[in-house]
DNA sequence: ACCGTCGGTTCGTTCATTGAACCCGCTACC
DNA sequence: GGTAGCGGGTTCAATGAACGAACCGACGGT
């Protein structure tokens, strides 16, 4: 999006950030590196993204600081995808698309954003109702809702039936 | 977006989402819709946008019922481009947005967000300090901040100089 | 020696975006 | 009554991005 023909003419915080994230499949990449998801082809999987678009989309979150790539072993080389502060920091916005997406669009529910601590499920804003305070990303807990399919083909999506919560690092099936 | 190229297999709402507003251009179409932007050429001047991409995505806002079409004079007949409800329940998306690009991206301070009632800016998750209370859209003031240019070239950012509410129409200079 | 896996790159085709040109209904002006 | 202008579009050729399939290289296992 970057590269000339950006949203140059637009004097505007939400312009600047669509530049950034606004590109296709760059918002679900977010997602799923805040759900827990670190590896190339974890990614893959998951978003039946054509590979060549996924590499560009990784490289340019590390280049703008949402990701962190990290080497987690050696022999071979192999390197994972990390959401960094600045990526956690989408996460106010990501769950206010949700919360739109499902009040506006679907008729089922799919998963629950509760609290940790309590397992209140969060209100419109992103607060814990009961405790009254806004929940950071650590703290909220994903659970899944009655709309899910109970047996899902790609590996990420079964780690996901299970309640984790947000950055927690998904622990999928080696095969 | 749609039309076979979709998200298909995401079985979330996020990605149902972006399926509707995920395209280039919408989210700035309708963040101007909510300054009050409404008709065909004031989109136009103001967001520097192909024409012919402008009518697409004025056609299906309209379709998605995040838009309403309605007429505003006979002779000759001009039309205008209202956000309904389901448009101004993207405001929390939108302001989590701007605050991102704003606390990430941007050096400098543009717009400000306050509450009409007291003039508090608002906090981080759209509630005013001062009032404890959670700001509806409607009533939400922008004004200009320190790094806005003070005479910018077209007449909807010059309208957007004053601060006025959200929703409310914009006056344009009729030339 | 061979097969499989992970994390990519390359490539031809299809689709979307761009900017310029054109069009239509209408009004105001001369 | 001709014509200039405006609002709100559509059409078109050229460019750029996304798609999917194929290929690749480093390694590990058998």
């Amino acid at each position: 999006m970057a590269l000339g023909k950006d949203y140059a003419t637009q004097e505007c915080s939400i312009a600047s950030a669509l530049e950034v994230v606004g590109e296709r499949w760059t918002l679900l990449v977010i997602r799923d590196a805040l759900y827990g998801v670190r590896r190339y082809n974890d990614f893959l999987v998951h978003l039946g993204i054509p590979r060549a678009v996924l590499s560009a989309r990784l490289k340019t979150l590390t280049e703008e600081g949402i990701l962190e790539k990290r080497r987690y072993q050696e022999s071979p080389p192999r390197d994972e995808y990390v959401v960094t502060e600045r990526g956690i920091a989408l996460w106010p916005t990501l769950r206010a698309l949700a919360l739109w997406g499902r009040e506006q669009l679907m008729d089922r529910r799919l998963r629950y954003f509760r609290h940790a601590d309590c397992g209140t499920e969060l209100g419109p804003y992103g607060e814990c109702p009961a405790c009254g305070t806004v929940v950071p990303a650590a703290d909220v807990l994903i659970t899944p809702g009655p709309g899910l399919d109970p047996d899902p083909a790609d590996p990420v999506s079964r780690a996901l039936l299970k309640p984790k919560r947000l950055l927690e690092p998904l622990e999928t099936e080696h095969v």
